[in-house]
DNA sequence: CATGAATGAGCATTCATTCAT
DNA sequence: TATGAATGAATGCTCATTCAT
């Protein structure tokens, strides 16, 4: 049950399963999906390469799983924050803040979703991606949307093009994102917030 | 042997280097290099596989050669632009343009970059990759440094991180931006500095 | 300890194991025996593949079993012809009509007869198909032969092709005879006893 | 070109990827379709495994190749007996004469089409398999009937069971003649054909 | 009796690359 | 320039079998 490696425990439900499934989430986000091999996953579980079948139907079934478990997850906790009482701008801070601190506690997940997502888009098992993705979409535009009505957010911008924007930006920070560095996920957040809010300019 | 002086392979500069050069940016944006096969290039230009060794000693030669005839290019641009005369602002205003710009022009060597970049940045042949990097990003924060002496930028803020905030909007917008669609580029970068200068809320 | 499916009950002694011979013949003979895997087996008896192992010592040791007893009982049976009181052409007839109620009451056990016992016929472990066969042969061959004694048979036909004849055309039956068709065994009997006794030609 | 061993020349077109189909259809007659690997194939060629795939998309490519020439050629034989001037039974004779003769020319084509039709029968891409057989079937049913009616042959026997009778003698006896035996082909057919004529009976 | 995890050998197939023509 | 045949290493996956529990 104890990982033979050091790495910091990934997420599972303590079953051997789970337990492949962070090996196999660490590594496909560290050197893409399609450059990891499955005999990759099961030397860093200590087992051989065909014994990850009596777990998994197949490479893209491990794939397919870390990603529905993060998509799932991932919209769960945007849907509650929409939904809470408060103010627009105080609801889009904590969809920014849960963005961010998402990307310090599962970095390989959002990694995956980041790189993965546009190959797998088009595989009819991954449908669940495309759709998860409009899903929260929605959510973040209701929300943008929101504050314009209450004139709390600009009005003469796209929403669309702003939604693009922000979401990129805070997504794409997987990249140079450190967990275990010293510039901790909530102050990225409140930079962003920041300069978000109120723009580049001084004055 | 072609002489590879003053081509632009992503153009098709006429010569069937250049053309093959072209046929492989294109597959390698669009599929990733390593989904994209020698024979998928092979392929599309119409010969057999083992023909383009004859042009290049290996596939990954071919990302070599794009990347780092692309990156090049961009430093050039942005050395030009940094170097001119005006307020930072102004200079900024430029880098800006400019990107959208090069992603309307050159989106597969944009993609090229934006997703392979990393996988091949540990490669000794590929250190041109980091280096170029390092010197883009001295020139943007040079600009941004320059603003906030002038006292036009914000100086509450990290210099670094408001780079990289920056750099990852505007290069990922590769990924959605439609270089035949109606949104035009200029548009693009004109939101995105309203946006960015003037910040996200009213008043 | 029930079957999950309907099918119909294949012969075994009542025991666990008797069961998953015949599920394993049934299979065998659908899908020939290298193309179906132990663990076909064990799901459609709706326990793990592993499991099986405690039943039996290998895959091959299961169509062993079921050949060996099959082959064994036809042996007995037709010994039991040859060895009654009547006319060569009597006992011939015995042995005709006895053939295709095989392949009616045993049609999986037959089906294996013929498409596996010439790929099992070099293993040293499967030497009693070749000997109960030859066996099987001197019985045949003797009654054709006493036929032929008494007059009651041509003797113008090489009567090792003859046999080769009519032992193909019996046994070959199994691949388009239906049990539960409306075609009953003992009328394909008559029928090709019928057109063998009494040739193709009118008059 | 030349062949490594000694074994009789196979049908092919004096190319390599005739040559490779021969030894395709020798291995897989056989040891059976399943049981032959690719590396069987390829080590009797001489060659590695992959480079079988220079020439053929698959394995299962070089079984639809051999059996679709097969059959093909075969309709084709069997198409022009029945379309000739003469009694039925004179082109009776012709369709059995040409079967064994077949079979002494083509064993492994033949040994194929008997051993894995079935397996193979439900794949899509073997459709022709049974639509071939389907065609051949009614060449022969078309020819005993003719000699029902001219008087010929016997009214009183069912003449699908009569086909099926023929067919299965016929081309089960691939299993055990041997070409390059002293038990000519046509020794076999006249023998098959007396019998067959006249019956088993003396008198 | 059965499970569940694992083995280890093997399989069809892929693919970048080489090279004689 | 390009072909066509081949290499050789690797890949995802299968499967009979073992064994501690």
């Amino acid at each position: 049950m104890t990982p033979r490696t050091g790495r910091a425990p990934v997420k599972n439900g303590g079953t051997r399963r789970g337990e492949l499934l962070g090996i196999a989430a660490q590594l496909f986000a560290t050197r893409g999906y399609s450059q990891t091999t499955v005999r990759d996953i099961a030397d860093e579980a200590g087992i051989l390469s065909g014994s990850l079948y009596h777990h998994f139907a197949s490479k893209e079934d491990m794939l397919r799983e870390i990603l529905k478990e993060f998509m799932d997850d991932l919209l769960a906790a945007f849907t509650e924050i929409a939904g809470k009482d408060g103010t627009p701008r105080e609801r889009f801070d904590a969809l920014v803040h849960t963005s961010f601190a998402t990307i310090h506690e599962r970095p390989f997940a959002v990694a995956l979703y980041q790189n993965e997502s546009a190959v797998v888009g088009s595989l009819a098992d991954f449908d669940f991606v495309g759709k998860t993705s409009l899903k929260i979409e929605k959510l973040w535009l209701s929300v943008l949307q929101a504050g314009r009505e209450t004139g709390e957010f600009r009005d003469d911008l796209e929403t669309s093009l702003v939604y693009r924007f922000i979401r990129d930006t805070v997504w794409s920070s997987v990249r140079w994102y450190n967990p275990r560095g010293k510039l901790r996920h909530d102050v990225v957040a409140e930079q962003y917030l920041a300069m978000l809010y109120g723009g580049l300019l001084a004055g």
